[in-house]
DNA sequence: TATGAATGAGGCTTCATTCAT
DNA sequence: AATGAATGAAGCCTCATTCAT
């Protein structure tokens, strides 16, 4: 690879992170190329170079999100082997939020609210991004079912939905009310619910569940 | 009071209806003045005269909804006083979506997901909002306490922020899917929650849950 | 009427005849908004609340043009009852280039020769303009034959259409050749043609013909 | 010459042509060189490698339809000997223009009615195209009037002239009214008056011209 | 000869608001 | 209470060109 193209996906990953930023903090809408173009440190020409129109660009960032959670290189482990990681996953996303002093959401939420019928990539974009999460949860679901450790009754897909809407209402609770306790105890009752399909020697769940940091 | 006063609240109420039925569309930072005042048949100067700017059309809009929840005239009962109120929230919700073919979450969390830092007064105003729902289910499962219909364990508030977390969760995965049984699986799952924190004769749980519509 | 009205609509002129001006300078193409907004004294806002944008403010151009054409305040007079007139009207066009040292061509050719199949809007009202212009002169030849001072041969319309044509094709020459001596030598040619169509005792058109300035 | 060269000079000629057809369909102004270096399939650097800018594509684009011109390559024939030659030529045209649906005029009057005061290097060029033109079509007349067909008061030079600037205009006409009989009706009425100057046994003029197409 | 990254000015339009009547 | 003219900043994007490899 020659320098140029190194250089120019330089400029381009600067891009595709500033804007991720500040879509995360403000939303799709109220960011402006400008002020990608000024966070990024790159200039005009440039930005349109790179992504033909605005929309293009909220279509690669959540592209990458999708990379990275494809291949397990982002922040929140998507990879759930075990309750404990079901619950870390849950925690992770908290985390986040609490990271930004409750002030934001889910990025992905956040983008995904703002979706209106003109935006229709961005709209599959999304709705692959959420499909890939839930499949990832749903599998675990699977496989605890397949080893006996799940209750029959219980339906791996719908449970992942259930996860995947939990978080997404909690944290946008917790954003519009700067609350993270919120968040925590929402995240503790969706625990308990799990667990409740735990099959096997009965534990008592409440026990399990442990307090979130 | 005098015909011109009638005549002016006349005003201020269009503007208000286009504006909520806009932010609900397509959000608030995607609507401009210009819109709402097209929308509504009415002109600037109105605009100006009854809003002092965007932010307090917004305050204003957010309070003719906390409104409407409180006196019960909002198309959503927000007055729940059984099992099959609850349920019926829940699913007045979905209906509200799916009226508009699936394109649309809840008009309070895609305002709230657009809230940022600059945004303290309409956060403060959803925060009420959500605060004043969540009481409102909260209450139900208050009462259920006190007539010993609850298991002691089960804890009012996190019950109820849980279900109102639940239900945004899920309308925005709905609306990004443009997916209705999506949001039906998520509620039933709730519903089954919560219903296994009824106390008194055991019941089925799922045989209580009734598919929804 | 009242003053605002009247305000207005001096706002909304200037802005035509800037712009006017600056299409028959330079093409409507290479005219920006922000140059007729300059050049008329007025303000990005003046500009596009009397015109949705850049087409609908060429139409409004070519409107004013045309009702220039039709109530007679045009500079040039398009009202033709004799053959005297008939060369005037030639003459005038050719006057108006030369105030402009031969720079420009016609206005209506300028903008014709610019439209392309998006530019419909405008495409129809040169067109109309081209149209009217023609029967205006097509009505004095109408004339003539009726008083048996054109002979029978002679096709109204078509002579109409070539006068028009001819014009348009002298101005455009006449422009990029910085040469006023052939459009002059055109016209003249182009009057001997017509002349040629007179009935009744003949004459020697060449003399008839008198030198152009 | 290296294989290096020749696939160079493809690439320019690719240019070439991609900017006349874009030229002529939209004209200049409208067409920004990266246009035209997507229809060419060319690059950016290649484009500025091979024209110091987008002036000088124009005045490269105007001298290579100057040497089809004088090399007789070009699709109309300028090499005009006889009569029905010269209703070939005009005949041409108009051909042309039906070949794209009556909906660009003649690709010289389109450059032409773009030029201004800054444009000086690509008005000398279309001056000097239409001055070829006119010198072409004015030696048919020197040698018909030469040989005593041509009454001896027909102005060559001026007879050319006024055919050039008929044919000009008639196009510019034909494509605002996207009208092709217009322009057969003038270019008849044109020739009916150069025949006029046809010296010798008088022949009736119109069983000469034809009915074109 | 070729590629495409980089630059920044400018083009068209909307935004949110204020002001005059 | 109502109308709509006025303002100027900003939003999204294209332009013409240069530069580095």
């Amino acid at each position: 690879m020659t320098r140029r193209t190194a250089r120019g996906h330089h400029t381009r990953r600067e891009i595709l992170a500033a804007a991720a930023e500040l879509f995360h903090k403000q939303g799709v809408v109220a960011t402006s190329p400008d002020q990608v173009i000024e966070a990024s440190g790159t200039g005009k020409g440039q930005f349109y170079h790179y992504f033909r129109n605005k929309e293009r660009l909220v279509h690669e960032v959540l592209h990458a999100y999708l990379d990275e959670i494809r291949d397990g290189s982002s922040p929140i482990d998507y990879e759930i082997a075990s309750w404990d990681d079901l619950e870390r996953w849950f925690v992770a996303h908290l985390a986040l939020q609490k990271r930004f002093g409750m002030t934001r959401g889910c990025p992905f939420g956040t983008i995904g609210n703002e979706v209106t019928e003109k935006d229709e990539l961005v709209r599959q974009d999304l709705s692959l991004i959420f499909e890939v999460v839930k499949s990832k949860i749903a599998r675990f679901f699977v496989r605890e079912k397949a080893s006996g450790r799940l209750k029959p009754e219980a339906r791996e897909d719908e449970l992942a939905d259930f996860c995947v809407a939990m978080i997404q209402g909690a944290m946008l609770l917790g954003k519009v009310k700067r609350n993270s306790r919120l968040v925590e105890t929402t995240v503790r009752e969706t625990m308990r619910h799990l667990r409740g399909y735990e099959a096997g020697p009965p534990r008592a769940a409440t026990r399990r569940v442990r307090r979130i940091r």
